[in-house]
DNA sequence: TGATAGTTGTGTAC
DNA sequence: GTACACAACTATCA
């Protein structure tokens, strides 16, 4: 018997059934990750280091991932086979070279995946693979078996979901050992592990890669020892009470993009978890506890796997129709930290330098991009995080993306996180801002959260003119909020007037009525965009779109 | 049909 | 620190 076992995610030696089945009986074992190049080639024109696709942090993180797995490899008498190219092409070549007789890979569920993956089966069974081993263990659960268990439906909310699980499985222990490739069979070309610099990064793009966890399975298991022996902090944990402008110590565990590349077991972290709570009466619970964050994400795994175009809004059937304005300025300026508001700024330039922000930092950032402020689409949002965030996760990042906008699971688009008091509740000498935007480090705390309110004579005091140092405030954020709230309204009126999606012609003329020519600018980022003020004139059509 | 809960809103009053 | 108004959504349950 020789196997092939396919690394994607899942970069782990311990609690990996994959890799186990692989092993089971087996003279050789061939360990194999395949990296596309065009996902790690650097692109010169991208709004920040990095690919067209991922930001030079995650590539980083990815490497380091791979380099632990081959270590790991290594010392169980085997090593990484890392290849360049498609796998639809490389899989298939390695079985016939290598007269493979079984497969071996973790199961993923987001849509490129499953395409992929359908394609390597058929293309597997046609060459005669005897053994198909693909088991689910990139989440606690299968989402298939969670959804038979709700009666065949899809959970669409939390509790729901909630009820629907079972108890996760135990996790498994890694091997001691592991049979090494054929040396006899050759044929196909592999590579190390390559540095950032082979793969053509250079030093100025050092600013961006501040690495505040370092990747691999040996990191993962030593910060999950590091936070699990905080036990009494653990037992407490509650989300929405920890701090989004914590920077140096962050207020959570940062295991999440261990999770996301799957060096560290779901299992592993939710057995730890439970072995806590059990020895701690009066623990914090689900939603907000740290098993509670653990099951938000097997939930939105478990959503985005069973609900076509989860990750659009036309077309998707739990998605508000929204008529969100298009405008590739307002979403740069966001993107790039100028919008104006220090707050909004310093968390993007945080996602910037370090691929990672707190929940709720990212939770300002999304509402003020969306339903808050901007109005722009979510999904360009999105793609911002999907790109920049070390634990970008595709289901994930769609499911709190929707929940922000406002579009699914969430539907209190009128409690709106203000760009400046939310961050001082937490932070009121501006020490965050400060970290991440230094040209306004001498401002005065009274106006460091509002820079714009400073007399001139303080700006300049602060080193700092606003309009010429630093942007002003890109929209009125009272001004603004109340528009979108506005809109918001006519398009859940809209959504109530039939049990089915609206038409994309209704949400145009809902755009043309409630956001004609889209986000009203403050005078110094252009007239672009100027829109007739929320004026008379289309509030007797947004009327027609309240009536219940 | 109506009451209530829902991970993580803000501003003001006490 | 807690309470409540603000304006008002949806799912769930009695």
């Amino acid at each position: 018997m020789s196997s092939l076992m396919w690394f994607r995610k899942g970069l782990r030696l311990h609690d990996n059934p994959a890799l186990l089945a692989a092993i089971e009986g087996a003279k050789h074992v061939y360990p194999v990750f395949i990296l596309d190049p065009y996902f790690l080639r650097p692109d010169p024109t991208a709004p920040s280091p990095g690919s067209t696709r991922v930001g030079i942090n995650r590539i980083q993180f990815l490497l380091q991932s791979l380099q632990d797995l081959d270590q790991g490899l290594q010392a169980r008498g085997s090593r990484l086979l890392l290849v360049h190219g498609d796998p639809v092409e490389i899989i298939p070549s390695m079985i016939t070279q290598w007269r493979v007789n079984r497969l071996c890979f973790e199961r993923d569920t987001e849509p490129y995946a499953k395409e992929r993956d359908a394609r390597v089966k058929e293309l597997a069974a046609e060459l005669g693979i005897k053994e198909l081993v693909t088991p689910s263990t990139h989440t606690l659960f299968d989402p298939d078996e969670t959804i038979a268990r709700n009666k065949g439906h899809v959970p669409t909310s939390y509790g729901q979901f909630c009820k629907a699980i079972g108890t996760p499985a135990e996790p498994l222990e890694a091997p001691t050992s592991i049979p090494g490739p054929d040396p006899e069979k050759k044929g196909i070309p592999t590579i190390s592990v390559p540095t950032l610099t082979e793969l053509g990064y250079g030093e100025s793009d050092q600013e961006f890669l501040q690495q505040i966890v370092k990747g691999g399975e040996t990191e993962a298991l030593a910060r999950l020892e590091v936070m699990m022996a905080k036990t009494d902090w653990v037992a407490k944990f509650e989300k929405p009470k920890t701090d989004p402008s914590a920077f140096a110590e962050p207020a959570t565990t940062v295991l999440s993009p261990y999770l996301k590349f799957g060096c560290l077991s779901p299992r592993l972290f939710y057995s730890k978890l439970m072995a806590i709570y059990q020895k701690k009466t009066g623990h914090s619970k689900p939603p907000q506890s740290l098993e509670g964050q653990l099951l938000w994400r097997e939930f939105f795994y478990t959503v985005g796997h069973a609900t076509p175009r989860f990750d659009c809004m036309v077309g998707n059937s739990l998605c508000k129709q929204v008529p969100w304005t298009d405008d590739d300025a307002l979403l740069a300026a966001w993107r790039d930290a100028k919008t104006g508001y220090p707050w909004i700024d310093a968390i993007m330039t945080q996602l910037r330098q370090q691929g990672w922000m707190h929940h709720l930092a990212r939770h300002a950032v999304a509402c003020f991009l969306t339903r808050g402020d901007l109005f722009v689409y979510w999904e360009k949002g999105r793609d911002v995080f999907d790109r920049l965030l070390i634990d970008g996760d595709w289901s994930i990042n769609n499911g709190n993306w929707l929940w922000l906008s406002a579009s699914a699971f969430f539907s209190q688009y009128f409690r709106i996180y203000s760009p400046i008091t939310f961050g001082q509740k937490y932070d009121k000498s501006g020490k965050y801002i400060r970290r991440f935007l230094p040209v306004l480090k001498d401002f005065p705390a009274q106006y460091i959260y509002e820079p714009w309110k400073a007399p001139l004579d303080v700006q300049k005091a602060a080193k700092c003119v606003i309009g010429v140092d630093y942007p002003g405030p890109i929209v009125d954020h009272a001004e603004a909020s109340k528009q979108c709230k506005e809109r918001m309204a006519a398009a859940y009126a809209l959504a109530k007037q039939s049990t089915d999606l609206p038409s994309q012609e209704a949400v145009e003329e809902l755009r043309r009525t409630v956001n004609p020519g889209g986000v009203k600018r403050k005078e110094q980022y252009g007239a672009a965009g100027s829109m007739a003020p929320a004026g008379k004139k289309s509030k007797g059509d947004i009327r027609k779109y309240l009536k219940k």
